[in-house]
DNA sequence: ACGTAAGCGAGACGGTACGTCGCGTCTTACC
DNA sequence: GGTAAGACGCGACGTACCGTCTCGCTTACGT
C-alpha cells in the first residue's frame, strides 16, 4: 500500500469523531456545532481533533466525500451490463441502506452545507455521464458554445433535481420503496434530458 | 399604517446597512461577514445595527424577503389575463433588471444561505400555483395521501429547478436574453409537471 | 490633562486586576500564575484583561513601575535640604508602609521577576546619584574609560546590595525599625563607595 | 560507586542535551526555551529527554550545580595553606576559563534563573566561611539572635555582591584580568565584612 | 559471538493556557 | 430619541507545549 497503514489509535480517533459529528448534527444541527462539543461527545481531546483536521468542515468533508464515492459508485460503477434503470435503483437502495446517515446530513439539521455539497457532486456526476447526442448532434444555429452552455444548465438542473428527490424522500420518511422513487426520479430526469436534447436537435428522441 | 412612519435617521441607517451588506457579500462572501465589517462599511455604529436587527441574518432576511415579494409578484401577481409563458418572461426580466443584486446573493459568495431561502420560497410558490388536474383527477390506487406526497416531490423539484436556472443563468453572465432562459425553464418545468401529472393520471406508468 | 480621564469602569477593572495579581502572587507565586486565574480572582473577564494588557508581565510591570516611581521619589525627591541619611530612612519607611506589597513581590513567591526589576531600577538610580569625585578626580593610570567601568561595577553592586537589604529585611519579618536597617544599608553602601572611590583616587575620603 | 556506570548512550544523550541547552540559552534566552527545541538541537528525541529529566529546569539545575561545585571548590577547596586573596584569584580564573559558559547563563539571555541560583549558592558559601569574630565576640546588647540576623544580612549582601561582580565583569567582556577583578571584589567584600563585624563589636555605632 | 534488555525515534494522546475574534449587551456623552 | 464610541461578559477559535504513553527498531553489554 502507499501509506503504511495508519496506527490503530489514529483510526479509533477518526472513527469516534465521525460518529460524534453525525450524531450531533442530528441532535443540534451542523451549523451551530462546536469542535469542543464534537470532541467531548467523541471522548477525545480537542488537541486530537486539531491534530487531524483543520476544522469541523474538513471532518465533515471527509465523511461526506467517502460516502459520495460509494454512492456514485452505485450508479456509474463498473460494467455497463446493467440497464440504466437498474443503476438508479441501486443508487436509491444505497441511500436507503444508509438512510439515517443521509437523512441527518441532508435534512434540516444538516443545514445547507451537506446538501450544497451533494448538489455539486451530483452535478459533476451528471455532467460526466450525461447522454449527449455526441459530435454528430446537429447543433442548431447557436454553435457549440451555446450547446455546451445549455448542457451546463441541464446538468445543473439535473444535479439539483436528484439531490432534491433524495432529500424529499428521506424527509418524508421514505414513503415508497427505493425502486419506486428511483423510477420517478429517472422519469423526471428523462423528461428534462429529452427537452434539453430537443434544444440542440429538435427531432431527437430523449435517448 | 399602524407604525407611524419611521424616523428619517432610522431609514437612513437601514438603507446604509442594506447596501453595505450586499457590497460586502460580493467582496468577501456572506458566510464570513461580521457585523463589525458591515457597520464599518455602512459608516454606522455597531450599536445602531443592533438597535434595529438581531443579527446579520435578520438584515439579510429582510433584504431578501422584500426582493422575493416583488419577484413573486411578477409571476403570480394580479390578474390571470396574461398567458403563463409571459409571466415567466416577466419573472426573468425582473431578475435581469436586478441582476447584480441576485447575482451576488445567489452566487458563490452568497454561500448557500440565500440560495436555500430562494429555493424554499419558490417551492412554496410552486406548491400554491401548481396546475394539478384538479379535484376530478383520478387518484390512482395509492389514494390521496400518496398523490399529495407526489405533488410535494414535484413542487420541491420544481422549486429547486427554477432556483438553479436563475443561478446558472446569472453565474454564466446571462448568456441569453431573459425571454430565452424563461422559455427554457418553462419547458423543463412543463415536462416535469407532465410527468408528475402522469403519475396521478389514468395511464400511470407503474415506474 | 493630556488623556481625557479614563472611564470609571476602566479604572475599576484595572484596580481589580492589580489587587488580584498581588494577592495571587502571595498565594501561588508569580511564575505559575495564569491570566485566567487573575481574571477569575478579579471577577473580570479574560477579554477585559487582554483589552488592557498584553500579558501578565505588562500588568506586573505597571504595578511595579508605579510603586518604584514613588519609592525612588523618597530618596531622590525634591530639595536637597535633607541630609542624605534621612533620605534612606524615608526610603525604608516607604517600604515599611507598604511592606505587604513589597514583601509579596520581592519574596520567594515573587520569583526573581520583581527582584530583578528592582535591582535594575535601583542600579539606575544609584548610577544617577552616585557621588563620584567629579571631573577633578585623579583618574589613576587607567584613564576615564576604566574609571567609568569601575563606577559601573560599583553602581551594579550597590543596586544589588540595596535590593538584597530590602528583601532580607522583609523576609525576616522586619526584625528592626526602618531607621535601623536604613542606617545599616547606608553604612554598607558608604563602605563600598569609599572603596570604589579609592580605586580612582587613593587618598580620597568616602564623601 | 553504587550506580553501575551509566550506559554509553545515556551519557551521550546527557551530553548532547547539556550542550544544546547552553547554546540555545545564548541564542534565544533560557526562559522561552522549550523542551522540543532543546531536543531538536541536540538531535535527540523528546522521549529521551523525559526519560532522564523531569523538565528543562532539572537539566539546567544539573548543569549549574556541577559547575558550581567546581567553582566553589576553587575558593573553599582543600588546604588552608593559600592566602585568602589567592583563593579569589583562583575563583575568578575559573570563571575566566569558562567565561562563555558563565557569560551565557548569567547574562541577559540566562534570564534571572541562573543568576538567582548562583546568588543563593554564593550566599550559602559565604555564610559558611564568613570570618566572624568567633565565639568570643561580644554580642552587643541585642543578643545572639540579633547578631545572627545581622550576619544573615551581611551574608546575603555578600552573596549578591559576588554574583553581581561576576555578572558585571562578564557582561563588560572581562575588561580587566581575573586577578584585578578578584582584588576589587575582595576589597568590597572586606569593607562590607568590616562594617558588619563592627555592628557586633564593642564600638558598635548605633547606626 | 551473540541474545537480550535497555535505550531510542517517532509520534499520538489528554491536558492546560495562550492570545484573538466576534458576539450581543451595556453605559456614557452628544446632539 | 437616535447615535457614536467603546468597555464588558461570554464563549469558541486554532496554536503551542506540556508530560505521558505505546510501539517497533537498534545497539551496547554481559555471559
Amino acid at each position: 500500500m502507499s501509506q503504511p497503514v495508519e496506527n490503530l489509535r489514529v483510526r479509533r480517533t477518526r472513527r469516534l469523531l465521525r460518529d460524534a459529528l453525525v450524531d450531533l448534527t442530528e441532535e443540534r444541527g451542523f451549523a451551530t456545532l462546536t469542535v469542543g462539543e464534537i470532541t467531548e461527545r467523541a471522548m477525545v481531546s480537542r488537541s486530537a481533533f486539531y491534530r487531524t483536521y483543520r476544522d469541523k468542515f474538513e471532518l465533515a468533508g471527509q465523511i461526506f466525500d467517502e460516502a459520495m464515492a460509494e454512492l456514485l459508485g452505485t450508479v456509474a460503477g463498473g460494467e455497463d451490463g446493467r440497464p440504466p434503470a437498474e443503476r438508479w435503483v441501486a443508487f436509491f437502495e444505497h441511500v436507503d441502506a444508509y438512510h439515517r446517515f443521509y437523512g441527518v446530513l441532508l435534512g434540516r439539521r444538516g443545514g445547507d452545507w451537506f446538501a450544497a455539497r451533494m448538489r455539486a457532486s451530483l452535478t459533476d456526476m451528471v455532467t460526466e455521464h450525461l447522454p449527449t447526442p455526441g459530435p454528430g448532434r446537429p447543433g442548431g444555429t447557436a454553435g457549440p458554445a451555446a450547446a455546451a452552455a445549455r448542457d451546463g444548465l441541464a446538468a445543473t438542473v439535473l444535479g439539483a433535481m436528484f439531490t432534491e428527490s433524495i432529500t424529499w424522500w428521506l424527509e418524508q420518511g421514505r414513503p415508497c420503496p427505493p425502486r419506486e422513487i428511483a423510477g420517478q426520479s429517472a422519469q423526471l430526469a428523462g423528461a428534462v434530458i429529452a427537452v434539453a436534447n430537443g434544444w440542440a436537435g429538435p427531432a431527437r428522441p430523449g435517448r
